[in-house]
DNA sequence: CTTCCCTTGTTACACTATTCACAATTGGCG
DNA sequence: CGCCAATTGTGAATAGTGTAACAAGGGAAG
């Protein structure tokens, strides 16, 4: 139970589980085994029973995992029982593609409101919210329980924008711009960038 | 030398290091150590050194790395001197996005079609591109020399496509959809999947 | 009720990755 | 020219992760 003791390797592989999970409940599945769950996401299940031991004995011996049950534990393990809201910062091409974005809500993350610290953006209306300035983020932060900032600004300007989202106290960051930001302890920060994934995979690919 | 012998976390962060170089070369530095890439990235210069000694040595005692070297070494070995031309399968919302993300061009990324598994999508026009059926796939890995395939279609037919891009040759799949698809030996994958990183997030952001 | 098969949770081990620490060298400066 | 401060490349030490293996227990079938 404690979050200082399970490695972040097993924490970033829960959500893996989760959507296996669904995935064999939608097929009707209801008693479920390590074994299985290793097939849908190639790997062993010596793995997958040693990063939920971390947590608990969810399972029966012989017989597997109750499919329901294990998806409700890891929910809640991971937090995922509540909402989660989240706000905008950046709402140029990149930004309004994520507003439009369906995957988010269904998995309980909404985002609340956009910003932009381009004084020709705010104001503007990006899909249902109209873009505020930098200077409302505390209120935003405040009064609709924002834990989460999205950032989808130039690079140039993305270690400010977090900043300002730090100092508003927002916890946990996801950024798509290609730097790597210093946050202070105790912040999360998840970097999405798929150019260094194509960066990565040509070492693989060149000379074939 | 030896690609087999280099672990893939090292691979993974030889694009960072590029990146790094890059600001840096931007701020008109022309001689770079170990210590200095760390602090951009945050990360301890031994492990710098160490990732770049698996591929040779690329800098002088007591000075550091000549960057503009360094910069031009770490390209070439992640094959980054060529340019790569990519396909895209799908072209729903998000499919639209990525044609439209110009943050692959300037890095040798080009994607050079698109397809997509409807009838309905075939024909129409995204971007500068006329959506092509998968039966056309063959043909444009050959004579367009793809070797990238980026897959956005919902999760349900992502295997199926990949399958396909696999069958026609090609090597590399950026994934967009959130699944863990099977692929052959020697075939590489990344995925991307923010709900996945907010979901380990807020492992962290729970109860606090 | 007993037997047999199955699967968990966990301990011990093997492997991988990171950090430390230092000899070897470099360039600058007096 | 010789000394000093800096920084590399690396082998050894430490830390962390994944895999294998098995005792313990559960359920089904007869």
């Amino acid at each position: 139970m404690q979050s200082s003791e399970v490695p972040e390797v097993v924490v970033l592989r829960l959500p893996l589980y989760i959507r296996a999970l669904l995935q064999l409940q939608r097929e009707g599945v209801e008693v479920v085994s390590s074994q299985q769950i290793g097939e849908r996401l190639h790997m062993t299940p010596a793995q997958i029973r040693k990063d939920l031991s971390y947590f608990g004995k969810f399972g029966k011996q012989g017989r597997g995992y109750c499919l329901r049950v294990l998806l409700d534990e890891l929910r809640y393990i991971l937090g995922l029982t509540e909402d989660w809201a989240a706000c905008l910062v950046g709402v140029g091409r990149l930004g309004r593609a994520i507003i439009n974005y369906t995957g988010f809500a269904p998995e309980g993350f909404t985002i609340v409101a956009a910003f932009d610290s381009s004084e020709d953006q705010v104001g503007n209306s990006v899909g249902e919210f109209t873009v505020r300035p930098m200077r409302e983020l505390a209120d935003v932060v405040n009064n609709m329980g924002v834990s989460i900032g999205i950032v989808a600004v130039p690079s140039e300007q993305a270690q400010t924008v977090i900043d300002q989202l730090v100092d508003n106290g927002i916890k946990g960051i996801l950024n798509y711009a290609p730097v790597a930001p210093y946050v202070p302890e105790g912040i999360v920060v998840r970097n999405i960038d798929p150019v260094l994934s194509l960066q990565s995979m040509t070492f693989y690919l060149k000379d074939r």
